[in-house]
DNA sequence: AACAGGCTATTGTTATAACAACCGTCAGAG
DNA sequence: CTCTGACGGTTGTTATAACAATAGCCTGTT
């Protein structure tokens, strides 16, 4: 197996360089699960020569997997396939989005669709003056059929031509309008289930679920989506990536 | 100006690769000003002319800089200062941190620290061998003296000299070591707090709690830290900003 | 005065090489 | 049967080296 190295003679394709097929190659191989969490790799030695390349250019390839989190090394043990990684979570994604990144199959339900006037906490929360027009969506939301939470948006009238412009994706109606937001303020707490949630989603009642309250805005700062998703605890959890900056 | 590389007779004491040190050097010189935001660093080949060390190690220890975000490399016009990133929920904070900077006095109450061998989960999450050496710290954690959760902390025995180094705070111990981490991936989900822990809390049992399982690396991609808290849902919430990338 | 080209300096990529430090397995001794 | 030590294999560190690709500055020409 080679990695390929290749100029046009007018120098406008390029391609990767070695160290970034082979980075690619090995992702590919991770994240189709060809290498499964906490199998170990192929050794420097066995990949250097494998690809034809040098041991310091599988290093560097093998660097930026670590760095991903996707691999792990330990010093004369080799280098593995880390345990379960997920996307970013300071990425701004919708529910479908997220479950598909994933690798779920995400489906959903809407509970309603309503048209009405802002109310007071939602005003404040958005913006809004009093008695402005607002769009409802309330939906119930699955991952390979199994029930994962409960989402209430709230939009205002001016982001979408119509209550019925929304068929399967908010977002995606918000995308064709040019009013998804691009830039979200978000809330996470812990809540329990009252009654008619944990009814929807067949648990008990007072089971933890994970509260995410987003605001999102519109390039011009303008408030664009207020929504509050209960996620079940059981069955949900984000992943993130922090660092540290003295 | 050089590097030391010196071992003691029976091994205990190390000193840091050469890499390492560079980079500290680089690192303070940067935090305290000597280099300015924007500044462009002396060029690889005059570092390794200053520190007497090779191109290769001048670009390892300043690869770990750039990972950081302290500098940044323009190829054909050199390496500079970053400037300052803006403060986010991806921050990497200290819970002691992280109060302060919401404005609430902070306090903690140990529950324990102990010396043990890594448990085969915390192994795996780690990437340690069976058998290593681990620290445990566990902790109650208070705003404004009132209960805000609990951590249980581990972290691996060639992180820290000892057990009694921690004092007021697990980061500013590493910190003085050298091993705080720089990076950290964190996982965040509902779960319900069980007796123990909600005896401890003084709340009651089955009470919803965010838990952020945290685990720290250092520059150089070894696991640091792994550190579960728990927190009180009704009292602590997490708030963040989210772009949108198509 | 502006633009283009050449040259020098910088970082980026890739190679070979040697040795240190760590890990895991196996064999031998008690 | 258990423990210890040796050995082979792995990753980590450091070095020298050559060339590619990018950036910026300076000089010459229009």
């Amino acid at each position: 197996m080679t990695l390929t190295k290749r100029v046009a003679s007018d120098g406008s394709v390029k391609t990767a360089s070695l160290y970034l097929q082979l980075q690619e190659s090995l992702r590919q191989q991770i994240t189709s699960r060809q290498l499964a969490p906490e199998d170990a790799i192929p050794t420097e030695r066995e990949l250097a020569e494998a690809y034809n390349v040098s041991r310091i250019t599988v290093r560097k390839a093998v660097d930026g997997l670590v760095y991903e989190g996707l691999l792990t090394r330990r010093q004369g043990a080799g280098t593995f396939v880390a345990t379960r990684v997920e996307k970013s979570y300071s990425k701004m994604s919708s529910f479908t989005e997220d479950m598909i990144s994933r690798g779920r199959v995400p489906s959903s339900k809407w509970l309603s669709k309503s048209a009405g006037s802002v109310n007071p906490e939602e005003a404040m929360t958005m913006g809004l003056s009093p008695g402005s027009l607002v769009y409802r969506f309330n939906r119930m939301r699955f991952a390979d059929g199994v029930s994962m939470g409960l989402d209430y948006s709230t939009v205002p009238g001016d982001c979408l031509p119509s209550l019925e412009s929304v068929n399967e994706s908010l977002y995606e109606a918000m995308e064709q309008f040019g009013t998804r937001p691009i830039r979200a303020l978000q809330r996470l707490r812990a809540v329990a289930f009252n009654a008619e949630q944990a009814g929807l989603l067949g648990i008990p009642v007072g089971s933890p679920g994970l509260l995410i309250e987003r605001r999102g805005f519109l390039a011009d700062g303008r408030p664009a989506e207020f929504t509050q998703s209960y996620y079940r605890g059981d069955a949900y959890d984000l992943m993130s990536e922090l660092s540290y900056n003295p």
